[in-house]
DNA sequence: CGCCCCTTTGATATTAATCAAGAACTGTGG
DNA sequence: CCACAGTTCTTGATTAATATCAAAGGGGCG
């Protein structure tokens, strides 16, 4: 991905949608399919964005000729892993409120990471439709929580820009703890 | 493993675990930390087992010396996270009768494809309170639900043994396909 | 200007959690 | 072989979280 935001998902039988993950500028969000065969998910675009392809062959040759980098390749499908787990934490184990603060801090960190968040805000283009299926909550559900979270001044969410207003009070509810998303340093943040 | 039940978990603040993965005869947990520092998570058993200790520089050596092989460890590392966003889809869309039912569908299916199942039964050393922590239920619910499914005689579990006595129905009520494993064939049932 | 999508709000229904307690197992030591 | 201690399973009653249904405002865009 050169630029954009993806997100992968998969439709049920019922219609229902869940979605996986979000993929920003830099993210490899097809390479599971280097060695797997089936596709058994769908990849989407939340806004316009730009992406690169490269073929399956190449990158495997390219994985082969210099191993330290197919490791790194290999490595980023062990963090996306590592985030789905997080996932599952959240929708098994957390509520509402702080499965919404957990994605705030996720999506700020990332994009800090890859130097897209000015100060303590960055861009967050999800809908709260798109919000819902991702977290496992109804629309009007993750309304009253985001309600929630803005009443109690953690966060400030406004024409799909993220401000994150109370960064301790908003990890404390989500129980955020970015080791998960194994980067080599964390960005700090006053 | 070369013998026994595993499990993979993470203990939140609150003290609640979320389970993340079952692993049987075969598997190789741990395959994930080759690539990645810090170990996010915790792993264990479920009954007594019998594990193998691979070096990681020998299994880094390994992959290098026949690349072939090595994309088949990483095979397995992404079908782990195929088996994750299966999970996501449970936790997240689908009620608790529907998600007991994958999980014995997934467990039987993958029970059967190393020889471990006979007929329609196989082991199943779960407890209520450890399938509650793997799908995102309390023990109670998991109970009521699980009462559900044997009172429609879709399955029968006792001493830790599974049967399955409808096949077609729970696989419906479970919304099961077996894509998401990416066997190689997978075992037929009458 | 008008339409469509998104957000917000209220009312109600459903699912699942929690609390509590008794019954059925399992393994242990005598 | 039995008593008992600790799990695990089961059940009932109650509460809390979340979904669903319905409808009214906003905002951006052609």
């Amino acid at each position: 991905m050169l630029n954009g935001w993806f997100c992968r998902y998969k439709i049920l039988e019922t219609g229902a949608r869940q979605i996986f993950s979000f993929h920003i500028n830099g993210d490899i969000p097809d390479l599971q399919s280097l060695h797997l065969k089936t596709m058994d998910h769908n990849l989407g675009t939340l806004v316009q964005s730009t992406v690169a392809f490269v073929p399956h062959d190449s990158a495997r040759n390219f994985a082969r000729d210099f191993p330290h980098l197919g490791d790194i390749l290999w490595r980023d499908t062990l963090i996306d892993a590592a985030i789905f787990r997080q996932w599952m934490v959240g929708m098994g184990r957390r509520d509402a409120p702080a499965r919404i603060a957990h994605l705030c801090c996720e999506i700020f960190v990332k994009m800090r990471a890859v130097g897209l968040a000015k100060e303590n805000s960055c861009e967050f283009p999800l809908t709260q439709s798109v919000m819902g299926d991702a977290l496992g909550l109804s629309t009007v559900h993750v309304n009253r929580s985001l309600m929630d979270l803005r009443g109690r001044g953690l966060i400030a969410l406004d024409k799909h820009m993220l401000t994150i207003l109370k960064w301790e009070a908003l990890q404390d509810e989500a129980g955020f703890d970015p080791l998960y998303l194994h980067l080599d340093r964390v960005p700090e943040l006053a």
